[in-house]
DNA sequence: GTCTATAGACGGATAGAC
DNA sequence: GTCTATCCGTCTATAGAC
């Protein structure tokens, strides 16, 4: 709802002039990304800057502030398709559209989406944070549940997670070798949709096939 | 090819009696992957373990020497793969037999690779560590290599690399949820094996299918 | 092999001037 | 909104006794 800024911010090459608190925002979100949040000082990205670490303290109330804003941006935007999702018809049709917005999601933040790969431990204990790593968990669970029949076999489960994992991970892994995102956007949405039809007709291998 | 001690203390639920050394270990990978790297001192791992941070100086030189004995005992169990893998005929048999065997590794040592998952950054930066998270992406690009044709289409190896993450992330997000080992062994590999297969055949819809 | 004590460094956060 | 200066805590690592 509230975040289509950090988006933009990462697709800048360099912030250019505007609000220091989305520069702020970008800076860090870049070294978060490249050295993780606990490697990374306040100095660090104040220097970067070419401002003073107090500086900072008037834009976030503390370091936990900087990712936790970044976080929420992400996570918004998930739980804002986990809800539009849910009230949607559970159709084929659906499943496809889920994952195409969910490859929209990651493709365009995937700096924030390597950003929160990279400091899963950091993110896990933030200190409002449910428990744990529950904050990815939680979402992860509540999309496979869209993507399977309601009490879907093991095997179902875990065919459905695959789709999500295979959007994710294949524009991490991916995103620099696709030659632009039409290229990307087929190649992981192929795999994913495979997996997603193929776990609506009952499963056809779930045994006997392993070796 | 050192590589049996950490799984089997991993696979206890406490170190019970034994060498120092692997106590440590053991007492550190649980809370490397609870609480992350950086946020673990030494002072917790000597006081879960009743002794006094010097101590651990007596077995490891420093604390990144802890973590950095745990990557590479599983690091070197994937290497061992990718070696054992690259001498053998690139067959359908032997692509079901590196996932097969990958899954070996992670499904044993799924706490290492929780640990790991949750501390990339902190890994990533280790000292003597390549680059980034280089360590990680070149076991990745291998493992992609040998499920692949030479020289496949990004789309192939896209669904290469979703086997395998579907193997890692279905092992850490199903673990518990699964019955026995065997029940996620069929569920995991026959996502891994379908997708790997698929790769096999040219790309039967790269394109046009995707909504 | 394990202890006590401490050095030495650095980080987050605040106070208060401008 | 940004700066200087500083406080306070914690951490890694080492020295040296037992």
């Amino acid at each position: 709802m509230v975040n289509r800024r950090v988006d933009e911010i990462a697709a800048e090459t360099f912030p250019a002039r505007g609000g220091t608190r989305e520069r702020i925002q970008s800076v860090a979100l870049d070294l978060f990304a490249e050295q993780g949040y606990e490697r990374t000082s306040l100095r660090e990205i104040a220097e970067r800057l070419g401002v003073t670490k107090a500086a900072l303290y008037y834009h976030f109330k503390s370091k936990e502030d900087i990712i936790a804003s970044l976080v929420s941006d992400y996570f918004g935007q998930i739980d804002d398709l986990i809800a539009w999702a849910r009230q949607q018809p559970r159709t084929r049709e659906t499943r496809a559209e889920v994952l195409d917005r969910y490859f929209q999601i990651v493709a365009e933040g995937s700096d924030v989406f390597r950003m929160l790969q990279q400091n899963q431990a950091s993110i896990g204990s933030l200190a409002h944070a449910k428990q744990r790593s529950e904050l990815f968990r939680e979402r992860m669970d509540a999309l496979v549940d869209l993507l399977c029949r309601p009490g879907g076999s093991l095997a179902e489960q875990v065919r459905a997670a695959s789709a999500l994992v295979s959007v994710s991970f294949g524009c991490m892994f991916y995103g620099d070798k696709a030659a632009d995102r039409e290229e990307l956007r087929d190649a992981v949405l192929g795999v994913a949709l495979e997996l997603a039809d193929a776990g609506d007709r009952a499963d056809s291998r779930t045994s006997g096939s392993t070796r």
